[in-house]
DNA sequence: TCTGGGGTCCTAGGACCC
DNA sequence: TCTGGGGTCCTAGGACCC
């Protein structure tokens, strides 16, 4: 802690800590439903995601008797295969997955006004203006996970602490059906033991830089000087070493205000390759309908078009192009596309095995401006 | 060995302007 | 022949998350 003495950066920019944050994820939430729906699969090893025919794709969410073989999320069903061979796989009900999440994220309203969706399965509470202290925080807790259990019949785990990094961490630490509470001064202590991947956004490239490094805890990547820190692992270094050394690293400011899409994209891989150019032409169009009518619903103008294609040996490449102003029409999207595409039009059909496109520098439409659109 | 889809954020290089 | 520096925007790629 007398480091940070030393360090103008810290004590100049430095966010207290005044929030209790609470952070509710569903345990295994997609295999949890199809349990409750069958109960049959009840104590399984059970995959939801990819094709049970064709035994392609990649796993969505597992039970954990699952994940006792060492499956996890976004693995190849055809590795889980290997892991398990007598695995039971379901293609899932996103539309019912969806329905319940709704039903669940209306049973957290309850608990506070100020709410943050972060997926459909989990979800921040700002209970600073609901209790008065951590104990109270905790009660609460229970109660909540009662009455989703009663209700829904599904457990989640809880993390309690003064940031939504920290809240999603201790969240992470018992699962499931947890319940952790973490308070200011202990974060450090908290955090010590943890791998240094318990982080978010600390994933397998980081984390092998931070092995190399023989970061293998937080608490490793605590004791070094943070100018080591810095020199190392850069600027996420530095905003993890603060982390791990019990700094708030969020702005408490707009914590919970929702951020404006950035981009709207659809990608899809075919299972199936591309007999010719029409083929293509057809998925292209249809993403491009798909894409321009969300951005209407959303009353979002666009400027810029990105096309994504990857090859069948998984080169995969993106083009874009930012038109003069923000526009709102199909047929200049597919103009754009085509254009992009031209780069790729001496490779066979066949070769192409996904294809994306994507819309981003948004721009909300105002009434005003809604008007004038129609005429063109 | 096999690798979905919808996102966000970061980095790095190049063009361009003053 | 030698060519600064800061800022902004655009583009491509990649890490990461759920």
């Amino acid at each position: 802690m007398a480091l940070a003495n030393q360090i103008p950066y810290f004590s100049e920019k430095e966010h207290t800590f005044d929030s209790i944050i609470l952070y509710m994820d569903l345990d295994a939430f997609f295999a949890s439903v199809e349990i409750r729906e069958n109960p049959t699969l009840a104590g399984l090893p059970l995959v939801v995601g990819g094709d049970p025919n064709t035994k392609q794709g990649v796993v969505s969410t597992c039970s954990y008797e699952a994940r006792e073989f060492g499956i996890h999320s976004g693995m190849s069903i055809s590795q889980a295969l290997r892991l398990c061979p007598h695995l039971t796989m379901v293609r899932g009900s996103f539309r019912l997955y969806s329905e319940v999440s709704k039903k669940i994220m209306n049973i957290l309203k309850h608990y506070s006004p100020t709410m943050k969706v972060a997926g459909n399965d989990e979800a921040y509470l700002d209970l600073t203006d609901v209790v008065s202290d951590y104990k109270e925080a905790k009660q609460l807790a229970i109660e909540l996970k009662d009455d989703m259990y009663a209700s829904e019949k599904l457990t989640c785990s809880i993390g309690i602490a003064p940031n939504k990094i920290l809240a999603k961490i201790c969240s992470e630490t018992d699962k499931p059906n947890g319940l952790v509470v973490v308070k200011p001064l202990k974060i450090a202590e908290f955090l010590a033991p943890l791998k240094i991947t318990i982080i978010p956004g600390i994933g397998k490239k980081s984390c092998k830089i931070f092995h190399e490094n023989n970061v293998i805890t937080c608490g490793d990547l605590a004791m070094i000087p943070y100018q080591l820190a810095y020199q190392k692992f850069g600027k996420t270094g530095l905003k993890t070493w603060k982390l791990v050394n019990g700094y708030n690293t969020e702005n408490t400011e707009n914590k919970f205000t929702s951020k404006e899409v950035k981009s709207i994209s659809e990608e899809r891989t075919f299972f199936n390759r591309p007999k010719d150019w029409k083929d293509i032409d057809i998925l292209i169009d249809s993403s491009i309908e798909t894409i321009v009518t969300k951005a209407k619903k959303n009353n979002m103008n666009f400027r810029t078009i990105t096309l994504k294609i990857r090859f069948q040996d998984f080169e995969t490449y993106t083009r874009s192009h930012s038109l003069s102003c923000h526009v709102i029409s199909r047929k200049q999207v597919k103009e754009v596309v085509n254009m992009l595409l031209e780069e790729f039009k001496d490779k066979k059909s066949y070769q192409i095995r996904l294809l994306g496109v994507k819309i981003s520098n948004l721009l909300k439409i105002t009434d005003n401006q809604k008007t004038l659109t129609q005429f063109f």
